[in-house]
DNA sequence: GTCTATAAGAAGATAGAC
DNA sequence: GTCTATCTTCTTATAGAC
């Protein structure tokens, strides 16, 4: 990884831990092993390294949601996916999907940015709603709705259904990145989650 | 209200948009309607006006939790409240419960501290965990599981139980923080919410 | 208790040698 | 591209008059 790569990479670590005010250019640079001064040779200032933290960002997003079909715009493919599934291929989806949000070296460091700085920048705070709260609300709905359609699941308001689906979820995924030592616990608790949920709206089988 | 505590209010307000490090101390007394240095007659520095907040909230949240019975130590003697209510009596409370974190005058500016300083405050972190996820998690389950005793909820595992229950609360409580306009949008789902899973797991009546 | 003036220091950023 | 030296600006905090 070249010097300019790692600059990015370890101010992104520091924003995600103390937020853009508090780390300072010369402990961004000490990460990397140079002097501050040095760091001016591959970005303008401190802030055009945060904004190459955003793009960097808004690049993987994309390519990351065509791969996870989270927040996808045609569930319908994805519905054959979750047709006619076990019981135990369902937890692992769910965990699988748990695992990549809370462990993915970049999106859970940037989730960590969106946290501190969301009610202070408007842009991160819909940035934030739209990727760890709508998008995959909106995208596990339709897929619900399918699921009702096909009728497989029992058929009931689908939006306190997804609410009592991902809730759970998100209040798990925040608990971890702030907790990372209570990622087991998490992980027991959401299996036995999507398992009841299954149970309850899944009678329909 | 006299200047100290006025100086502290308007901290309180300024740190839970931007966090400590973004606010400086000159536009504390700005807001307040002194200048700078006349501040320091009533805080040594502004770790002091932080180190207040701290403990006025401390203070708060103990008189809080014996006020809302959150987090109380003997759900037993709260059983008989929710003993054999309706459903329209459960939505009324649950609402009320979550308007008041929301709204609270000290107790939201203060979630939103936790908020932003979490990955960088152990202390932090360990007090929003306790707040907004033990505490009340702890108690709603004692509470569900002498609702079940009583025959009055089906039996079910507890955990998974109380984390449906509550985590839609924290999620739309979370959102709500970030995007106020989306409140009533918020109750219109928490009220469907709340009707059911009276539906789903309060079925033995 | 509030002010003006100012010190002390931190942090961002530049100049110029190598 | 990296360094040392340095400049500039911003912020905290103090001194001392009123």
């Amino acid at each position: 990884m070249d010097t300019k790569h790692r600059i990015l990479d370890e101010a992104l670590t520091l924003f995600s831990q103390k937020g853009y005010a508090n780390v300072y250019v010369g402990e961004i640079a000490e990460k990397v092993g140079i002097k501050a001064p040095s760091l001016y040779k591959h970005y303008k200032n401190k802030q055009a390294i945060f904004d190459a933290i955003i793009d960097e960002m808004n690049k993987r997003y994309e390519a990351q949601a065509g791969m996870l079909n989270i927040n996808g715009m045609n569930p319908s493919v994805d519905a054959s996916v979750y047709s006619n599934i076990s019981d135990d291929r369902l937890v692992e989806i769910g965990i699988g999907l748990f695992l990549y949000f809370l462990h993915d070296d970049y999106t859970c460091r940037f989730r960590k940015i969106l946290t501190i700085e969301q009610f202070h920048n408007q842009e991160f705070s819909k940035i934030y709603s739209s990727q760890y709260v709508d998008g995959p609300i909106s995208y596990q709905k339709m897929l619900f709705q399918l699921l009702m359609a096909n009728g497989e699941f029992i058929s009931a308001d689908v939006d306190v259904m997804t609410l009592q689906f991902y809730a759970p979820i998100y209040m798990l995924l925040t608990l971890c990145d702030r907790e990372p030592d209570r990622e087991a616990e998490a992980l027991k608790l959401l299996e036995k989650h999507f398992r009841q949920f299954s149970k309850i709206y899944g009678g329909a089988q």
